[in-house]
DNA sequence: GAGGAAATTCCGCTATACGGAACAAATATG
DNA sequence: CATATTTGTTCCGTATAGCGGAATTTCCTC
C-alpha cells in the first residue's frame, strides 16, 4: 500500500480521501468515480464510499443528474481560515489594493512553501483580459517571479534543494541551468526585484518585490502578472519601480526600518 | 458510533479526520490533542494519528515547538479552486471592485446553503477600522441581509426550512418570531433590498441585494457590511441605492433582461 | 532535578474498510 | 427501439487497518 512514502503512523482510507480532494484542480473541476480509481488505483467501490463520506461533510458535492464530483463549500470556509490567519494580510491587503490601481494589473501576494510559491492573496484587475490564476495556486518558484525573489532572499539550501529537485524547461525562456539561476538570483538580490517574462505561462510577463517583517527577513512577495502586450519593456521599469514601493510599504506596516537596516549594511 | 447521523455507506476514520478540520475557525485557529480528543469523543492515540495523516498530506500545519496545529496550505489551495468554479464570480468581481470603491466598504458575494449565507467573495475597503469577515464565513441566514434577500427570493420550504430549523436570539435586534420573518422577507421583495442592522453581530450594519442569472432567478445577494457608525440612518438610503445598482448590473452581465422580465410582471 | 501534563508509540483485539462480484442505472450503439 | 456497454452503487466475506488503553517519551513547570 506504500504508494509515496506512507509513514508508519497514517491512515491509508484517510490518506486516500485526502488525495481525492487535492486531485481536483482549476483544469479538472469536477472528477468521477471510475476516472478517480483509475488515476488513485483503488477499488471504484472504494472511491465511491470514500467521495459519499466526503459528501456528507460537504467537502465535495455530487452533482446527482451527472454523477460528477466538485469541491464543496466547506473547503471555502476552511481556506478562509487560513487565508485570516496570515497577519501579513492584514497589512498588505491596501497597499495591494492600491497597487492593482496604480498598474491595472492584478496583483498576489505568495509565500514559499518547499519548491513552489503559493497566493496567499490575489487583488483583481478590472481589465477584461485577465491571467488565469487564484487563491492557493501552486506554481513552481524558480519560474516565476514571486518565486525568484523569495529564493534570492531565502537561504542557500532552499536553492540548491529546488536546483536538486529539477529545473523543467515548461517554456522556451524556463532558466533550467543551475548556474543561470543561481546568476539571476544574485542579480534580483542586487536590484531588488524579479521579473519573469513567459518562463511559466506563455504569453504572461510577471514583477515581484519582497516584503520584510521587523527583524528585516523576507517573509512575502508583491507580484503583479500581466499579459506581455499590456507589460512592455518600456512600461516594465515603471511597474517595477511601483511594486518595489508597494512591497516597501507593506515592510514598513510590518515594522521593517530600512533606515535601521541599510545602516547595518544589510 | 453514531453521533449525529451515520449514513451507512461512509467511513468513520474519514469522517473523523474532516471532523477536525471542520472544528477550526477564526475564532479558534489552533487546536491540540487533548482538546480535540475530548471534543470528538475519540481517544487522543487515534486523534493523533489522524491529525498526522492530515499533515502529511499538507492539510494542517503542526507547530513542533508547541505541537499545536493549525490548518494548512492544501486547504487554501483547495478553497481557491472552489472560488473559480462560480461563474458569478467572474463577472461580479469588477462591480464589486466599483461598489467597494464608491461606498467605502467591504463587499462580498454570498449564496445560500442549506439554512446559511455563505460568503464567495470579499473585497475589502481601504478603512482601518475593519469588520472581521472572511472568504467562506458561514452565517444564518435570517440575521444577516444577504441571508434575508436570498430567502426572500428563494421558494417557500426554504424558508419554512429556516423557521423550523430555529431563530435564535443572537442581539436584541435579531427577528425571532416567524411571522415577523415571513412580513421582513415580504418587504425585501417589495424594496429590492435588505437592511440589517445589529441582528447577528454587534455594532455592524449590512445591506443587500440580488444577483439574477439570465432565467430571471437570484443566484447570489451582493452585500456592504461596515460599522453602524458610517452606515448612518440618512446615509443607508444612499448605499442601498448603490448596491441594488451593482446587483443590477451584475446580473445584466449574466445575462438577465431587467425590461423582458417586467414585461412578464415578475 | 523532580513532578506532572501532554503527545506519541506500542500492542492486541475487533470492527472496519477493502476488493471483487453482483446489481442497477444510465448512456451509447446498431 | 432493443441491445450492448459503460459507470456507479450495494452486498459480502475476509484480512487488516484502525481503534482504545497502557506504556513511553517529551516537554513544561515549579
Amino acid at each position: 500500500m506504500s504508494k509515496t512514502k506512507s509513514n508508519p503512523q497514517t491512515l491509508s482510507s484517510v490518506r486516500n480521501a485526502l488525495r481525492i480532494l487535492k486531485s481536483f484542480s482549476t483544469f479538472e473541476p469536477t472528477k468521477r468515480v471510475s476516472e478517480l480509481a483509475e488515476s488513485l488505483g483503488l477499488a471504484k467501490s472504494t472511491v465511491s464510499r470514500l467521495l459519499a463520506t466526503l459528501a456528507s461533510e460537504g467537502f465535495v458535492i455530487k452533482d446527482e443528474k451527472t454523477k460528477a464530483y466538485k469541491l464543496g463549500l466547506s473547503v471555502l470556509t476552511l481556506g478562509g481560515i487560513v487565508t485570516n490567519n496570515f497577519e501579513i494580510h492584514k497589512e498588505a491587503v491596501p497597499v495591494l489594493n492600491k497597487l492593482v490601481n496604480d498598474t491595472g494589473e492584478t496583483a498576489h501576494l505568495a509565500i514559499l512553501d518547499g519548491n513552489d510559491t503559493i497566493y496567499i492573496h490575489k487583488e483583481e484587475c478590472n481589465h477584461p483580459v485577465r491571467i488565469l490564476t487564484h487563491l492557493g495556486r501552486r506554481n513552481p518558484a524558480y519560474c516565476t517571479s514571486s518565486g525568484k525573489v523569495l529564493l534570492a532572499f531565502s537561504d542557500r539550501e532552499t536553492v540548491e534543494q529546488v536546483i536538486e529537485n529539477g529545473l523543467v524547461k515548461h517554456m522556451p525562456n524556463t532558466i533550467t541551468d543551475p548556474d543561470e539561476l543561481r546568476k539571476e538570483l544574485k542579480k534580483i538580490r542586487e536590484q531588488g526585484y524579479a521579473i519573469s517574462t513567459e518562463e511559466l505561462t506563455e504569453g504572461t510577463r510577471s514583477v515581484a518585490a519582497p516584503i520584510r517583517d521587523y527583524t528585516g527577513k523576507v517573509v512575502c512577495a508583491v507580484t503583479v502578472v500581466g499579459p506581455i502586450q499590456r507589460m512592455h519593456d518600456h512600461k516594465i521599469q515603471e511597474i517595477a519601480k511601483k511594486v518595489v514601493r508597494a512591497a516597501e510599504d507593506a515592510s514598513e506596516r510590518l515594522g521593517y526600518d530600512k533606515r535601521y537596516f541599510r545602516q547595518l549594511g544589510k
